[in-house]
DNA sequence: GAACTATATAGCACATGTGCTATATCTGTT
DNA sequence: AACAGATATAGCACATGTGCTATATAGTTC
């Protein structure tokens, strides 16, 4: 019988990006003045997806973050208005 | 025997948003003169992947996403420069 | 048109995002 | 302490993002 190996694929889960944006995410929702509750409510979003968001465990997909944009009331570059690491070097 | 079925759930695949992300990001791969084969060498993606993301057929993660922004040596503020249908109220 | 490069499609396997539900923990407030 | 609201965790099922490989279809140059 064969042996089932698993290939070593390298997939990228850019825990830096996504913690920044995670912090982002929060300041922004607190501003708002609104609960995790609101915000997916507003969103269409799970409460639980809101939370794992915030707490960092996940790597949303663009669609999530548009919801996330829309509810907020915010635009794309103010959404993502953080500095992301290993990119020190651009021109800002 | 018990007869399976799929719950409905509502998934968000924002084809608007995707769309004009993928828009978006062909306009500045260009501009850095370079091809999708370049990009997916510099951003550690894979070449399927870039090409599945400009034609929109897929919606991408966050970290997919600053991995093309620190490939192309773009800021997210710029990268993400265009308007999402659907939030027009927004104070520009 | 042949050869070559660039882009798009396709199919598979695996990893993981997401909704849903439930529960746990944290944070006041009375 | 007890209660209530807010946030975090957990586990399941399903959908889908991603890498990989191969092939197909433009586009370009000779």
């Amino acid at each position: 019988m064969k042996t089932l190996q698993k290939v070593d694929r390298k997939l990228i889960f850019d825990s830096e990006g996504v913690k920044s944006f995670s912090i982002r995410l929060k300041k922004i929702r607190l501003r708002e003045g609104i609960t995790q509750s609101q915000l997916a409510f507003e969103s269409g979003l799970s409460l639980s997806q809101i939370a794992r968001i915030e707490t960092a465990r996940i790597n949303p997909t663009l669609s999530t973050v548009f919801a996330l944009a829309r509810a907020l009331h915010v635009t794309l570059p103010d959404l993502f208005n953080f500095e992301l690491s290993g990119s020190e070097d651009l021109i800002s």
